[in-house]
DNA sequence: CAGTGGTCTAGACCACTGG
DNA sequence: CAGTGGTCTAGACCACTGC
């Protein structure tokens, strides 16, 4: 090192980027201390709520944004892995860092868990997607609080069965907010190849990036019956959903039904 | 920085430590290339399976272990991040680093999911316990598998019903291999407060760190009807657990049937 | 071969905890 | 106040990818 006196600071960005967005509040009473990575974090997902990158393209290069931001690579580093951790950001080494999205081989139907009980998902061949209606209606209050809307705004409803090996498995009742997807037909959703999400990345701009599911077990009625073929009363698991994208914005109320004579829920904890 | 010549390497750690146990296989197809932090991180497990810190104890600080592997802070401190992040230890600021534990008031009953539809967990006051029966028992076909053991041998079986606000609500048979747990006793389950998972921390060294659940919607039988006062038929949440310690052994097998018209299984989707 | 992410170091300083 | 983890920097070098 250099003969510098240790009381002068050789680097402080804190303090030398005061000029800039990232001082301390240091005013009320929580001093509410948020490190400078946390700020680049914020800001690259600013970035990515805006749209400046799409799903599946390269962001720009650490040194890039380090520059950009005006920090050091370490820093923006940090933020990245964070934001790589949450599954909003992938790495690829050698090559650079991605938007992440659903539409990609590896990670397709990243959010159903159900699998079957001998070897995992796709020994069994391709799911048969069948959209059984799709249509607008209004949010009921349950539909409604689960979407943060007012009961009795517009919500599209669309209702599917997935089977695996010709047996249906699946049915799923799915609810989504009108506005953000003006436009979505069932068509739009019978026609198109991989996971629902990727559509409505590509179409509608949302991205799904969080979900949180409570699951009960309940006895299969008379819907059930008709789409899943199955005797009403026998057990199914209960499966509701609701996904969110970046800001928390809950965006997709889901309620699946789960025939689980030959497939389970895998979960793992941690 | 001074007057070095930037093709004589300042700090060279995988070099100058050649010495020690962290050079470079590079010789059979696969180069295998592990990083430092991940060697570093591998010896502070070993560490950990031989007990060397205790279960809540307070391991060396970070430069102490940084002098001790002759590795910078830097790189101690990426391995202690990842296995904070698997839950192995905790980071707490200013005091120090942990080992977990399951026995800590936060972090009890991490591996129960079940939680009330209103509320959270805790609200509704304390868990009742109650152990039905324990006793030793031959493996089963399906219980030697999921324990890795041979069908025949002896393991430890246990029933318990756990109740909330006076209500039965979950059923759970608990297989056990006997030579881990040798010396448990009905008693010892049914007086121990806590977290089953913190009597086998402190009375037989086994730490559980990690655990699949398989989930389905099962019909109550007989017992259930006995234990959980249900009609029988009736839709329960059947979760199969099994739980592994430090270098994914399994040890335990836990088949656990959930009353979910109050409660819900919850689950978060990343 | 250039460019990317990944590792490692050394050192300064900050935030937090306890005695 | 000393000790701990947490942040930030600057710089060197390594591993991997694609052209």
């Amino acid at each position: 090192m250099q003969s510098s006196v240790d009381i002068v600071p050789e680097h402080s960005a804190l303090t030398a980027l005061t000029s800039e967005l990232k001082v301390q509040s240091a005013s009320s009473s929580t001093p509410a201390f948020s490190p400078l990575y946390q700020q680049i974090k914020s800001l690259i997902l600013t970035s990515l709520k805006a749209g400046e990158w799409k799903p599946g393209e390269a962001i720009p290069s650490e040194i890039e944004l380090a520059a950009r931001f005006k920090v050091s690579q370490g820093t923006v580093r940090k933020a990245i892995d964070e934001l790589a951790l949450e599954n909003l950001l992938l790495r690829r080494q050698g090559r650079g860092t991605f938007v992440a999205t659903h539409a990609e081989q590896q990670v397709q139907f990243r959010f159903l868990k159900l699998v079957p009980d001998r070897g995992t998902r796709g020994s069994e061949g391709p799911a048969q997607r069948d959209i059984i209606e799709c249509r607008r209606s209004r949010a009921s209050a349950d539909v409604a609080r689960a979407l943060a809307l007012r009961t009795g705004d517009t919500v599209l409803q669309a209702r599917r069965v997935l089977s695996f090996g010709g047996t249906p498995i699946i049915l799923e009742d799915i609810w989504l907010p009108a506005a953000p997807f003006k436009g979505l037909t069932a068509e739009r959703l019978a026609n198109y190849q991989g996971p629902m999400y990727a559509l409505f990345e590509t179409e509608f701009n949302v991205r799904m990036v969080r979900a949180e599911e409570k699951i009960r077990a309940i006895p299969a009625s008379d819907i059930h019956e008709q789409l899943l073929k199955v005797t009403r009363g026998i057990p199914l698991l209960s499966v509701e959903r609701i996904a969110y994208t970046y800001r928390d914005e809950p965006m997709e109320l889901r309620r699946g039904y789960y025939r689980t004579e030959t497939h389970h829920y895998h979960n793992t904890l941690g």
